[in-house]
DNA sequence: GCATATATGTCAATAACACTGACATATATT
DNA sequence: AATATATGTCAGTGTTATTGACATATATGC
């Protein structure tokens, strides 16, 4: 589309430096292709890719505390904070106070934040169904495991993951 | 590290749908720990993400033009200009003019630029590599093959993506 | 009850990174 | 000479993030 990139770059090394570099390349426009269609819905609503970002773990998990979703962003108190409070004020998510624990605000996608998610995820959806289609179960697999090694770091060093 | 989900959402779908937005989670989640730690060193610098993104592709691609760039970043001239320039004048980036065409300023990195782009990519390079190792040839031929299919849309609809 | 910690929310100031629009220069193409 | 392309820059704006400070409600430990 618009990449005009050969497959090897000009100072190619051989071997598995080139794979890695090519790797990261390929994370990269992958990436920005994932999320350049949401992007342009989201303008027509006035918000950003905070609040989609927002809306997906929202309607993923619904209940989820702000802590939580503080922890799966790594934004900040404040930024999350103007984020949810337009969704909230404009109907897309609802707050209900914790039941066990009634400090917490639990986070729940109203109807038509539910209808904004389907409309946010449909290109994302149709982008990984085709890709995992025409892949096949076995690079899915493969897919799955390396983007899963990549998350927290080695399962040896644990880190916490 | 961070990420206190259980493999399963609350509503977990059955079938399909859910492996789709696992697949959407996990691939915000890789990218943002893909990012995490280059992030912090560009505040050393005074640097900005765009910054390791232009140090990346100009690495990778010596005597890219300006245009190719912007066709890659997607953003506009005036916001590479303001990172160009900087990168330019503090000694990362070079510029000479075209061969071919002398409207062009090419672009390369400086020894400093090198080094700077190794110590920015170090950590993504050793995260590609012990995934890479870990998950095995077979794994990594399915990442690639899944990321690949995902940057441009199908192979069908050939042009647009 | 009191002290302290946690979960959340908000105000203010700031910065990075993007945008649009307008305009300028050098060079290439027709 | 006219037009297009490649690049650069100025001005203004907006989103998303930051840090710091402070407030409220609730939970927990003593």
């Amino acid at each position: 589309m618009d990449t005009p990139l050969t497959d090897q770059p000009d100072d190619a090394e051989p071997g598995a430096e080139e794979e890695l570099r090519a790797g990261m390349e390929h994370l990269f426009f992958a990436y920005r292709d994932f999320i350049a269609q949401p992007d342009r819905i989201l303008t027509e609503y006035g918000f950003g890719r905070a609040h989609h970002r927002v809306i997906f773990f929202v309607g993923r998990y619904p209940g989820m505390a702000v802590r939580q979703l503080l922890e799966i962003l790594q934004i900040t108190k404040q930024s999350l904070s103007r984020v949810l409070r337009q969704l909230i004020r404009e109907g897309y998510v609802e707050q209900r106070q914790g039941e066990t624990d009634r400090r917490q605000r639990r986070l729940y996608l109203t109807r038509q934040g539910t209808e904004l998610e389907r409309r946010l995820s449909e290109d994302q959806r149709q982008r990984f169904a085709r890709a995992y289609g025409t892949a096949g179960p076995d690079a899915v697999r493969g897919f799955r495991t390396v983007l899963d090694l990549m998350i927290s770091g080695p399962p040896k060093g644990g880190g916490g993951g």
